[in-house]
DNA sequence: TTGTAAGCGTTATCAT
DNA sequence: ATGATAACGCTTACAA
């Protein structure tokens, strides 16, 4: 416990301690280049004795790269997506890299954005907004900034994506709509404009019409709560009442239910099914209860953690795509 | 659009285009120190043509200070937390700070938390973890790095809080049930430690205590939803039942109503009032309709920052306890 | 107002 | 295996 309260305690100061040079003392933090298991322990223990930290702000300046992931992310409200930050941040951690978070809420200026991400030399980026102005990845990778896109359709040379088997997962939910007798389903989707969401809604469309479902699609403006609330009145008064409502994400989903039951009362979810995305926690309350198709955040970080090391490894190899392996979550809604 | 694909554009290649010293540069973009308009003028030409940006790990190097500030966060899987950590970081972004998202899930080693504050000379720390290791806070404290604590009993030499009015929260709920005529609440709290938790346990029992409403405490394993529901089962096993609830945090609270309406039927909210604590964005869904105390996550992210930044212009000053105002959101449990 | 030069704390290269 | 030494890119006295 010494009392430098102001002066740093830097490797030259460790150096002296230990009685040799500041290269050793690198070298024993660094793990790299050859030290003698003497040498090791001496710095090691004028190390402790001092309270010495490797400053990674010097070392990232020498080596031109920092460690930091930059984390970009919309929408945290959005609890699937808060979902998503948690387990990237965990994954970021677990390889030793740090998570730099930058939220683009309200219409950050997306230059703004890509200058924190330059500025302080992130080793990658993982974008999980829904629309990330291309100007934002095409940048890094223009600067062989290595980035994964999370479920979005965008592609570029050198960019690596993640994203969830849509197809699998439609086919799943069509089958079990068919298997419970829907005819009639209705899809909720959005105005806003998402990757997911059109993805979703054409093969909904597509594979249910194999199945011999007739389709009718509502836009509400927003993909989220809110949405699937103003859905439901759409639903309500609508001339025929489907059998049947798949809505783009668990998030529309829960709405609709709310919808539904507030203006048909809390035995109409017996009449009609209903089916999500994404199996976000909520979905799984009681007060829901959702059928839904699960994609795992955790192993959505995984993949993007892998691909961001590996890239990192070597910028320079061809760009590849992830997709995550999707499963039916059987509830009571459908 | 140059070419340099490796070598990145430093402040003197910048220097040089515009015909003046780095040191002008420097000047430039720092806003320190005197330029003339001209040459400002010249430097800034110069960068945007080379497309130059300021490397923040070289500055933060020289200033002995990142700019970055450490989010120290657990469970991010509590939607009130992320709302939190979302805030936080909208807040530290707006002071052109960098906010380090640090999330100290299934027990990460606090000293590998310290490690990554210290390393890379975090301009200070925000701590919402529920039961943060003192270590953490203290030797932030110690190498002189300010630090914010959020609804954190802790007190430190040279540490900020942000506490919000627990006592003023429950004065107004303990009003309501009284108001609605209630004689016997149940509160609903959790094994886990909490400073919010059992601040407000002992405030509730206080408070209610002075109006004549007898008080009994349950206590699941966790202060969130899965707790919620246990507690609803103890509930109902209980020889008298109580005509009011009041749950330490709405997360409970949400898991209360679910498991209360799974065995007693939907219609048994009519029965029994609830309440929670926080006002998390679930609370208002029509499922749940929860009467609440809000506390405002954005005012909180607002405080921190503002004390943070107070402290890094001036480390010494004694520490500061902001209280953050609540205020009664009436809904349907009450 | 501008330029020069000395750091900031590491790491990597090159001798030894 | 170890020790000088030159970067890394920027800021900031100090001179001019």
């Amino acid at each position: 416990m010494n009392e430098h309260k102001t002066k740093s305690i830097t490797s030259v100061d460790v150096a002296k301690a230990a009685g040799v040079s500041r290269a050793a003392v690198s070298r024993t933090f660094s793990n790299n280049g050859y030290v003698s298991q003497e040498t090791k322990q001496k710095v090691m223990e004028a190390a402790n004795v001092l309270g010495y930290r490797v400053n990674h702000l010097a070392r990232s300046l020498n080596r031109q790269r920092s460690d930091l992931i930059g984390l970009v992310v919309a929408d945290m409200d959005n609890p699937f997506r808060s979902q998503q930050v948690s387990d990237l941040s965990e994954a970021i951690l677990a390889t030793n890299h740090r998570p730099l978070l930058i939220p683009t809420k309200k219409g950050r200026d997306s230059s703004q954005v890509i200058d924190m991400l330059l500025h302080y030399n992130v080793s990658g980026v993982v974008i999980t907004s829904d629309t990330p102005p291309e100007s934002i990845f095409k940048m890094c990778a223009d600067s062989s900034v290595p980035v994964v896109l999370v479920n979005k359709q965008d592609t570029h040379d050198k960019i690596d994506r993640v994203i969830c088997d849509n197809h699998k997962g439609i086919e799943l939910l069509v089958s079990a709509f068919s298997d419970s007798g829907c005819e009639r389903v209705t899809m909720v989707s959005s105005k806003k404009d998402s990757f997911s969401i059109r993805n979703r809604e054409q093969m909904f469309c597509e594979l249910a019409a194999e199945r011999g479902i007739s389709t009718t699609i509502l836009y509400p403006e927003t993909h989220c709560y809110q949405g699937g609330l103003a859905a439901a009145e759409m639903l309500t008064s609508e001339s025929v009442a489907p059998d049947g409502v798949f809505c783009a994400n668990d998030y529309l989903a829960l709405g609709v239910i709310d919808g539904l039951k507030e203006r048909l009362g809390n035995e109409c979810m017996a009449q009609i099914k209903v089916a999500g995305f994404d199996d976000m926690q909520q979905s799984s309350w009681s007060s829901y209860q959702l059928t839904t198709v699960k994609q795992s955040t955790e192993e959505m970080a995984q993949h993007c953690v892998e691909l961001l090391l590996s890239r990192i490894e070597d910028p320079d190899q061809t760009s590849r795509t992830r997709t995550l392996d999707v499963s039916l979550i059987k509830r009571k809604t459908l």
